[in-house]
DNA sequence: TACTTAATGTGAAAAAATTCACAAAAACAC
DNA sequence: GTGTTTTTGTGAATTTTTTCACATTAAGTA
């Protein structure tokens, strides 16, 4: 039997990701250029991994002469389809929802916005500078900007209906807060962010390194008695 | 060269996340028991897939009995150490601090946030019931706590100082908001959860899509040419 | 110009993750 | 009780990802 997963996001890609924070870093303090290790020094991997990701989306250095950092950025900014200008609306303006919808760096990387919405659009009218519409608009405004991405901060009983709704409107990728599992149709991209588990993820191995940690010191004590 | 890295969360470690979600929700539906096969439906992966990541973890079903979903819920909060309370401190009282410090969800997942702090904690205070403490206090309070794990919601600017002092201070794993890679020693683990690539990755993979949709268009317009 | 050094880029090898395939166990049927 | 069916659990096979290794290229040097 075959995977069901449609939300995978390949580990290369990823990384693309990382590179480009650690370069947006590097060219902050004063760098034009960077070589696989150094690179791969800042990002956490391995120089091998940096320049076989890069040989995967075909990003070309100068041999001994290492990348342009400029180059690189742009090079990725173009993987990220970056040039255009991309429209999102964001569902739910609760605690979550007014938190992202202050937060500027979206713009700052050229994802704009462009409308929220709630079930009741005028609890945060108030504060916020982004429209905040009812959801009898949901279908008409996406529709308006050409909206492909949105955002879901609603409560998780609410997430599969305006997930729906927003599939039905025409978005194609979605990022959802909610934890639940969204059932979308196959050519419709999920991806879920569960902070609760992010933190459990971290409490787990922080729990397990102490755990050998203290073992580590019992086999100081006892000393190696293989 | 070897890895630097030490933020690696294994795959099949998200995924026994993955299916604690699915089965509060079947449970929540009324189900008792699953099949490896119901299971994967829900979380999207495949039968083999569920029984091997349980087989890696030793949680064992009943032969053509499948899983009692109470008992796999069970064995997982062990595997979280879910039966002990965690507690947790937050730095950075913005926008995103606050909604984060509002999440109920935490602590129905017997994660506590005991305190938080901002350089400037008059700002917030009116508006949270935790405590919002001045950074002076960090130390203090992270050992009178006995916190290990820490969410680090301020700018970017300031993440790596406000990462050295909780680590100074006695903290094991840190949940980062700020769009930086945080430098610590190594017995310190870091997840970092960057939004905007989280948003960008979607935007990558509609805009794949659709190109991939596209050009099969076109070969429907022209036929097989191969 | 030729020689040395330092980096990239990429097939090949190794390691890791996933899927396959089937023996073993339990439930059910008659 | 015997046979059939269904599902688990796990080594083996396969696929994917990562690392290795080195030929290739460019820069520096004398
Ligand atoms: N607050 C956080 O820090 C946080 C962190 C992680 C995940 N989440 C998740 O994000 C979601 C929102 O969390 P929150 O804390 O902002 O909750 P919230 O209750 O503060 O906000 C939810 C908002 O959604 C609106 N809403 C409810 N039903 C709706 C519907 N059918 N259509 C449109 N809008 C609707 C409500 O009016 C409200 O404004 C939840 O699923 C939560 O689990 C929140
Ligand atoms: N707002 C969002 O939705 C969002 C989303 C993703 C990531 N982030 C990231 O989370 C971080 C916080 O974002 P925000 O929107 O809440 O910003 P914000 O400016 O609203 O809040 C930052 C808070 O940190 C405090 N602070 C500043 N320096 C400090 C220091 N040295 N020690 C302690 N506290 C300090 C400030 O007083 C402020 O209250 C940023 O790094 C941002 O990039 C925010």
């Amino acid at each position: 039997m075959k995977k069901f997963t449609k939300t995978l996001i390949k580990n290369s890609l990823r990384r693309i990701f990382l590179y480009r924070a650690c370069l947006n870093r590097l060219k902050m303090m004063g760098m034009e250029k960077v070589f696989s290790y150094t690179l791969a020094m800042e990002a956490g991997v391995s120089p091998d991994q940096v320049r076989k990701d890069f040989s995967e989306f075909n990003i070309k250095g100068n041999k001994r002469g290492g990348y342009n950092i400029d180059e690189l950025l742009e090079k990725m900014e173009n993987i990220f389809y970056k040039n255009r200008e991309h429209n999102i609306v964001l569902v739910g303006m609760g605690n979550l929802g007014l938190a992202l919808s202050k937060y500027s760096r979206f713009l700052q990387r050229n994802m704009n916005i462009v409308a929220t919405f709630d079930i009741d659009p005028f609890k945060q009218k108030a504060r916020t500078e982004i429209p905040v519409y009812g959801m009898d608009r949901l279908k008409e405004i996406i529709q308006r900007f050409k909206v492909k991405v949105a955002i879901i901060a609603v409560p998780e009983i609410s997430a599969q209906q305006v997930c729906d709704d927003l599939v039905k409107a025409g978005v194609k990728g979605i990022v959802n807060f909610a934890p639940v599992l969204l059932k979308t149709p196959p050519n419709v991209i999920v991806n879920n962010v569960n902070l609760c588990d992010e933190l459990e993820s971290v409490i787990y191995y922080v729990h397990h390194q102490l755990k050998i940690e203290g073992l580590k010191n019992i086999e100081l004590l006892y000393g190696d008695m293989k």
